[in-house]
DNA sequence: AACTATTTATAAGA
DNA sequence: TTCTTATAAATAGTT
């Protein structure tokens, strides 16, 4: 390759092996998009780098591809939920308020016993995959921690109603900003960059590209 | 390219398009490849050919790529620190109950994320145990309810906690952004994984490849 | 980050 | 699909 072939091994000098891998990561996502383009198809590319970060490279995005490579059911409908609590427009007090975090942490708690059972029956039967351990344990390890964190919460809401006199900023109630953390969209950089401008028609959503 | 150097846009004649997917597709596997073996690298690839077929490449394996992925949001991971920055004594403004509030709510997203690609996970690889479908889909079935009922409570604890006249977006730029290049240390597997780097000559594992 | 000698990928034809 | 081959593109080593 180039001026010097080299050879198919993991490559030892640190310096050469990083920019080795960055001429190499644009090259496989500048092939990536050009697929995406000839061919209009969708890719998904997820790269680990050896200094643990990630790149990746998605069209239309990753997410979208991975939930199809996983047939993801796309809906989960909340509102239609068991989760019987009081109506919006029927909290009007702090007592209410109070009784709905009670109904949630009630349910933590709920659901965490469960947990234990299912956990128990899990082990006692010997079957073990690999992925379930770590799933249930996190899973009802954050239950736990939810409920203590709503705990606190539910202390210094009812505090902090009474104790605040200046509020500065608050929620935009329309706003679950949080949510957005996963979202891929093309930054305003890229799409600004004119010698990205120039290949943006190739590359869908590309993290790090250049 | 080769014999005549073609547009970058899509092909139209359908032979055409099939044989340079297939053509392109081995070649972007095969640089993927290579640059799992130069650079010690993680990398998972997810096509969808024009004609729905999925074709994967993965070093060590898509699907543990996949869960790395999802799971790399450790600032949020109740078990770690990060959660517990804010201690109750030292909640003392809105702004701090609202981001608890937001951790909260970033936690159950990230839990149903991760819970939705394991439970695809476990469905490819067609094992089932009959007690795990049930607890999964009830525990990232209440955590949406969960989260429903936060945001409620949290539209309440606004309006209900003075008139909310100005309100403006919650995060600091600082605090919520895009998802970006995210950091996490080497794992000591990765490390030590010259058994995979020596496996990826022949593309670890690799979905309709050749 | 650029340059360039080579290797590699690949478009078109068989 | 597979092979061949002319040519475009990628890139290893250098500056």
């Amino acid at each position: 390759m180039g001026r010097q072939k080299i050879k198919l091994a993991k490559i030892e000098i640190k310096n050469h092996l990083q920019v080795t891998f960055s001429k190499r990561r644009s090259g496989l996502f500048k092939k990536a998009s050009e697929l995406c383009t000839l061919c209009g198809v969708e890719i998904a590319i997820i790269v680990f780098s050896p200094a643990g970060k990630v790149f990746s490279f998605g069209n239309p995005n990753v997410e979208s591809i991975i939930d199809r490579f996983f047939d993801l059911n796309p809906s989960v409908n909340p509102s239609s939920t068991a989760f019987h609590l009081l109506d919006a427009h029927r909290i009007s007090s702090i007592r209410d308020l109070n009784m709905q975090l009670s109904q949630i942490l009630n349910e933590i708690e709920v659901q965490r016993k469960r947990g234990e059972a299912l956990e128990k029956m899990r082990k006692n039967s010997q079957i073990q995959n690999w992925w379930e351990a770590p799933v249930n344990e996190l899973v009802f390890h954050d239950l736990e921690q939810l409920r203590d964190a709503m705990e606190e919460l539910k202390k210094n809401v009812s505090k902090q109603m009474f104790e605040v006199t200046n509020p500065t900023t608050f929620f935009d109630s329309n706003n679950v900003g949080v949510f957005d953390q996963y979202e891929t969209k093309p930054t305003q950089a890229f799409v600004n960059s004119s010698a990205a401008a120039a290949l943006s028609n190739n590359f869908g959503y590309c993290h790090g590209f250049f």
